[in-house]
DNA sequence: AGGGTTTGCCAC
DNA sequence: AAACGTGGCAAACCCT
């Protein structure tokens, strides 16, 4: 059954049963108690069609009503322009029903970085959908979900889009979901290790001492005052001591034999630290509140943007969420009494060629624990070689020691390095490539303007390794997306309703992390391992590749 | 002063 | 060792 449902603005909103003729719209004066009662009403809970997560889920989800699936039309709207080749135009239910109806169509709401996750007073505010006011919402939702279907219906790969809306949708409901409970961090040893290496938090707008003692002994050892964070006095600066470089990268300033290399470099590797995930970052994104026994909480809340990217995988606004450094990730800690059960698809993307391009050889290595090491064994010797030769085959890369390697795969893995080359040709020669559930890649953007773009034929070879990427690095994201749906659904089918803030909390590209009770730890291992088969079958049905996940937990002691 | 661009590093 | 894909982000830079 699916039910369309759109906010009232003064939180109730209206409720329609979709699919079984013109059936009655309800309107409810209470929208959370009414989505949790239909939620668990029947033998088994409706797919919810509405305009998008972002514009009633975190309410929802505040509301401590959660549901199992939805079909979101902004996601899949922009899913099905994609597939025509029509990537970044508006997808919001306002711009689909204005395409529809032949009318002009809105831009998409703006939103800022990490609105998604502060909360707003507001109930379920109604009016993002960009529908000409006076519109009546709850049909124009039932229209362009039955127009959706009917276009995924007379797609090539229907049932392949169809999953893939699934999924994306059901993406939108986890994001919202590890948005709302956050991951465990703890504001004090992130403190303490900001504070081990840069010296005490210091007035805002000034450097820490270890970052100000750097940029002192730099400019003494230049001779005269300059500015370790500008680029253009540190190539100043070198040039004029003899040491003349075209960058201040660090791999080149590796190489500058100057007493001040290596202090640049220090400093660089501390100003990233500080500007990036310093006092202010933790001050930002980082909420606390008191615990059941008085501890300080910390929950750092990433605002995802689900199919951010346009390979499926998601991006983030503001926070940096898929950027966290090695350095901070000590505060990442439990709760007491919790544990954080944490799972990485390990050698992700090469298992996924593996599997899409039907290569049985590369199959086979797939199938084992160490693909890389298998591949050594059976081709490149050693395992190093064997990875270079695979990261060749998936990114293009040329220069090196990648064109032995890349020989060797060709002919020891053909039908997997044809897919790939295929892809690439293809990107050449100005196409677009599908994934494995048919995510399209955008078209070449002919209208680059910037000085920096590149031209001729460099465009079109980096046109080539994109789309070669692209149909690897979306069946990746579709195999995590799948993953994410799965784990959702297994957790509550081993574990029951979960408690307050209990559940997926944190997501990366291949990498999971659940933030559980100690006493359910063996329960998400097991959901965690259950979900990783279901997501095989789904995608793959029958095949030798197995997608081994590295699963680690741990309590409030130790770290991810 | 403010917006767009470049640089360089972080993650996968 | 350093022309290999996707991105985010902050500070500097550059222009109006």
């Amino acid at each position: 059954m699916r039910i369309a449902v759109v906010a009232d603005g003064e939180g109730g909103g209206w409720l329609r049963e979709l699919g079984s003729g013109s059936s009655p719209v309800r309107h409810v004066p209470a929208l959370a108690p009414a989505v949790h009662e239909a939620e668990h009403a029947g033998p088994e809970p409706p797919r919810w069609v509405w305009s998008g997560w972002e514009d009633l889920y975190p309410e929802l989800v505040r509301a401590g009503v959660r549901v199992l699936r939805c079909h979101d039309l902004a996601l899949v709207e922009a899913l099905l322009l994609g597939y025509e080749a029509r990537h970044g135009e508006p997808c919001s239910l306002g711009a689909a029903w204005a395409r529809l109806h032949g009318l002009p169509v809105p831009d998409d709401p703006v939103r800022g970085a990490g609105e998604g996750t502060h909360a707003q007073p507001a109930l379920f505010e109604a009016d993002r959908s960009t529908l000409p006011p006076g519109t009546d919402r709850i049909t124009a939702v039932a229209e362009v979900h039955e127009d959706q279907q009917k276009r995924i219906t007379a797609l090539d790969g229907a049932e392949r889009v169809r999953l893939l809306a699934a999924v994306e949708s059901a993406a939108g409901l986890a994001a919202a979901e590890m948005s709302h409970d956050g991951l465990p961090w703890r504001p004090d040893v992130h403190d303490q290790v900001l504070t081990e290496l840069l010296g005490p938090r210091p007035q805002s707008g000034h450097r820490p001492r270890e970052l100000a003692d750097l940029a002192a002994r730099i400019s003494r050892t230049f001779g005269h005052d300059l500015n370790p964070d500008s680029p253009a006095q540190v190539l100043r600066a070198l040039s004029r001591a003899g040491h003349p470089v075209d960058s201040t990268r660090s791999w080149i300033l590796e190489q500058v034999n100057h007493p001040a290399a290596p202090l640049l470099l220090r400093y660089k590797e501390l100003s990233r630290l500080h500007s990036a995930c310093g006092w202010t970052w933790l001050h930002t994104w980082v909420r606390t509140r008191k615990g059941p026994s008085g501890q300080l909480l910390g929950r750092f809340h990433p605002d995802y943007v689900v199919g951010g990217v346009v390979s499926g995988r998601w991006a983030t606004r503001g926070g940096g969420a898929l950027q966290i450094p090695k350095a901070v990730r000590r505060a990442v800690r439990a709760d007491p009494g919790w544990v954080l059960v944490r799972a990485d698809a390990g050698q992700l993307e090469p298992r996924i060629l593996a599997a899409v391009s039907g290569d049985r050889a590369l199959a086979e290595a797939a199938a084992e624990e160490d693909l890389y090491a298998t591949l050594a064994e059976h081709v490149a010797g050693d395992r190093e070689r064997a990875k270079i030769g695979v990261l060749s085959a998936l990114y293009g890369q040329t220069s090196g020691d990648a064109v032995p390697l890349l020989a060797m795969m060709r002919r020891s893995y053909p039908r997997a390095l044809e897919y790939v080359d295929a892809a690439a040709r293809t990107g050449e020669n100005g196409g677009t490539v599908r994934s494995w559930l048919g995510r399209t890649s955008p078209a070449p953007r002919t209208w680059d303007t910037t000085v920096s773009a590149p031209d001729g034929d460099r465009r079109r070879r980096a046109q080539g390794r994109f789309t070669r990427n692209f149909v690897v690095q979306a069946g990746a994201a579709e195999w995590a997306m799948v993953l994410l749906a799965s784990l959702r659904q297994r957790l509550v089918e081993v574990a029951g309703p979960l408690p307050e803030g209990a559940g997926v909390v944190f997501f990366m590209h291949d990498e999971v992390v659940l933030h559980v009770p100690r006493e359910l730890a063996d329960t998400a291992v097991r959901a965690m391992s259950e979900a990783e088969i279901r997501t095989r079958k789904i995608l793959f049905g029958q095949t030798p590749v197995r997608f081994p996940l590295a699963t680690t937990v741990t309590d409030e002691r130790s770290h991810l």
